[in-house]
DNA sequence: ACTATGACAGTTG
DNA sequence: GCAACTGCCATAG
């Protein structure tokens, strides 16, 4: 485990329930400005079961970046924490994104 | 070494 | 608000 993983693993772990980030801010709260792809890449290897919140990192658009089944999986997973996600997986950051601690 | 690709992002018209 | 373009960086073939 690199040290970039463990400072991404961290920083999603600190979004608080019922509030979204962007792959962008978290890479670079986490002290690695301009890694959003790579931020992107490691929750897409995550196991199943894992602990980690990833489903509260969204992109910059405010918006759910998987597709098809994953996307419905992630949707619930927010709707179950009170947060309103449109039909097409949009999400206002507006009013839910979190600006660190 | 080179190219293509991806759970991305900022700027511009 | 949206589409096109450009910049970004690790991985895979």
């Amino acid at each position: 485990m690199d040290d970039f993983t463990a400072q991404i693993y961290s920083q999603v772990h600190q979004i608080p329930q019922g509030k979204v980030s962007t792959y962008g801010d978290i890479a670079k709260f986490a002290g690695f400005p301009g890694y959003a792809r790579q931020v992107g890449k490691l929750l897409g290897k995550l196991p199943e079961g894992s602990s980690l919140p990833w489903h509260r990192v969204i992109n910059a658009k405010g918006e759910i970046s998987l597709t098809g089944n994953d996307l419905e999986r992630q949707r619930s997973k927010l709707i179950a924490e009170g947060i309103e996600v449109s039909d097409v997986g949009r999400i206002r950051l507006g009013r839910y994104r979190w600006d660190g601690l």
